[in-house]
Parts: C-alpha cells; structure tokens; sequence
DNA sequence: GTCTATATACAGATAGAC
DNA sequence: GTCTATCTGTATATAGAC
C-alpha cells in the first residue's frame, strides 16, 4: 500500500517534470527542433521512460501549452484581486514587460507556440494555442467591459494584439527595449481612457 | 555561343523559380517542416539538383529572405510615389489588410519566420529576418519624421508592433477580420495624428 | 548542367528485459 | 514502473553517371 502509494507519487512528479521540461525547452528551442532527449535529459528522465508517460511528442505539446495556460491562469487569478479593472490591466502590462529579457530571447511562449502549431497542415493541434489567446482576449475584454467602454471586444483585440507584436519585435531585434517602450505607451494609453458618460 | 546563353538562361531561371517556391513553401509550411524535396517538386526541378544551385537548405532560406525584403521594397518603393507621407503610412496599412486571408492562413512572412529563426541556439540566420524587420521600421520612422512628429521612432515600433501582433492574432484565430478590425483603427490613428506647432 | 542513386545521420516510436 | 536496445522512417547531402 505505502509501496503503490510512493511509486505513484514518484510517477507523478516523473510526469509533471517532463511537463514542466517541454513547457520550457519547447518555448526556447521551438517544437520542431526540440527532439524528445532533450526534454528528458532536462527532466532528467531516461528518453525511453518517457513513452511511458506521453504516447506521442504531441501529447508533450499538448501538455505544455496547457502548462502555459495555467501560468496565464495564475496571473490573471493574481490580478483579479485588485478592486480597479484599469489596474488588472495595467497589472498585465506590467507584468508583460517584467518578461522583457526572455522575451527578447525567446519570444512570448504562447504566441511562438502558436505560429509554430499554425504552419502544420494537418488539423493537430494547431487550434489549440488559439485557445489560449482567446482566453487572454476574453479575460482582457472583461475588464474593458467592466470599465464602462463601448466596444470592450476591440480594445481587447488592441492590447493583446499590441502584446504579441511587441513580443515579437523584441524577440527579432534581441532587444528588450523594445517592450520598456511600448508598455510605457500601452500603460499611458490605459490610463487615457475615458468611460462612456451616462 | 548562344547554346552557352541559353544554359545561363535556364539555370538561373532555375535558380529563381526555386527562391520563389522556397518563399512561397517557406511560408505557407515554416522552414522546419519544409523539405528540399517539397521546394524542388513546387519549383518542378528534381530534388537532386537543387544543390547545384544552393549548397544547403540554409542558403535557400537565405533567399526566400530576400526575396520577401524585396517585395517589401516594391511595396515601399510604390508608396515613396505618394507625396504625403500620411498616405504612405495608410497605404502601408491597407495593403496588409488586403493580405489578411494569406495572414489567417499563414501569418505575416517574415514575422513567422523571425520566430522560427529566433529558435535556433547557433547563430545561423537568426539576424537575418530582424534585419528585414528593421528595414521595415527605419522605412516607417522616415515617414513620421518627414510628418513633423516628435518621437518618429516610437511611433514606427507602435505601427510595425500592432501589424506583427494583429497579423499573429489573424492567424492563430484563423479569422481575417481581425486584420479588419485593428487595421480600421490604425488608420484612424494615423489620420489623428498632428504634428508639433512651430 | 542535369539527374539518379545512395551514403549518412538522426528522429520518433516500440519491444521486451528487468 | 523503469530502462536499454533497436526498428523504422525520413531528411540532408554527396558521388558520380549522363
């Protein structure tokens, strides 16, 4: 019993290192060029052991971006504690460029994941990156809506939007300036915003 | 003679059907999942003999590279006829709105490839599409600047950061009317805009 | 210059011992 | 559950006939 119980465990923590291993190599090294011993070796699990927990790379994908939708969970659970919904936002950006140095190495983790999965031809998995932007939009578009703006929907379209193109210009140019920058901007322009009267 | 003419004009009417299918495939499937063999059979050249004209698969990168910067530079080269540079801006704009149905299908060319690149850990062209990017955004500073507007910098990084990050959203999302959206509102900015008195 | 055949290398995945 | 050894497929690149 003790037994069974701790050799879960151990499998558990074996799976849940080899998410972490293939939310983080998969994000700097990209997904076609990351082969499964180097998500091993990170997690420190021997390659064949791996099929034991995956069936497939793709099914390591899957669980990383589904690690990166939690990390985004976590941060938007963070900021929906504070009382003021300019401040969740302003909360976001600055977060975003708190990232600033991965970013100018590796780009944002969800947008890179999502141009990669969006050039497979087939239909797998490249819906699902997709999914976790549009959460992102979601959750954006809420607090624009809690703040009395008429179209909640395209200011959140602009500030994600604003986000992922940042992230990829700091990324190309290797330069993380680029997002002191512009979230400097985005913050003034949150802070601009006017509800609608009445 | 003119046996000799015609072999150099065949070859190298090889050599650019192959950059122009290397462009075009690079795009459309990403450089990691594109084979010589899938440049060779769009270009119609046998596989074999794509290495009498590209040593290896990087140089025929290289010139997908290029042959996207130079598209950009008919592009600009065609709104540099425009005499206000406000209308070389919105011109911009609009022609990447034209393009938002290759955009849902495949992203901005040179943004997925920046990523793509951006992965590698040697430092094998990884510059090289930041280079194309920077061209783009030297291009969009001279037009602010020529404008009258204080921080043409600023404002370049603002314009190519929302196209990157709208043409990103369009693909993820699979849906053009983002790059509708967000296209409508720059253009609206762009005509806001008014230059320092004096 | 053109093309076929093939060398080489390495990836994803599996079989099966422990 | 764990791990080694290996099968199988496929991609880049080359050798060399034509």
């Amino acid at each position: 019993m003790t037994n069974s119980v701790n050799r879960r465990a151990r499998a558990s923590q074996k799976r849940q290192r080899l998410t972490a291993a293939a939310a983080r190599v998969l994000h700097e090294q990209g997904v076609e060029r990351t082969t499964l011993a180097d998500i091993a070796r990170e997690a420190d699990v021997p390659v064949g052991n791996v099929y034991y927990y995956f069936k497939t790379k793709d099914e390591l994908v899957q669980a990383a971006l589904a690690e990166h939708s939690a990390h985004l969970d976590e941060l938007t659970g963070r900021l929906d504690e504070l009382t003021d919904p300019r401040d969740r936002l302003k909360g976001l950006v600055s977060a975003w460029v708190d990232q600033r140095e991965t970013a100018a190495r590796h780009g944002c983790p969800t947008g890179t994941l999502a141009v990669e999965l969006d050039k497979r031809t087939d239909g797998t998995l490249d819906a699902e990156a997709g999914a976790v932007i549009r959460r992102l939009l979601d959750w954006t578009a809420t607090q624009f809506r809690t703040l009395g703006l008429p179209t909640p929907d395209d200011h959140a379209l602009t500030l994600v939007s604003a986000y992922q193109g940042m992230s990829l210009l700091t990324n190309a140019l290797r330069d993380p300036t680029v997002m002191t920058r512009e979230g400097e901007r985005l913050l003034r322009w949150l802070d601009s915003l006017k509800p609608a009267e009445g």
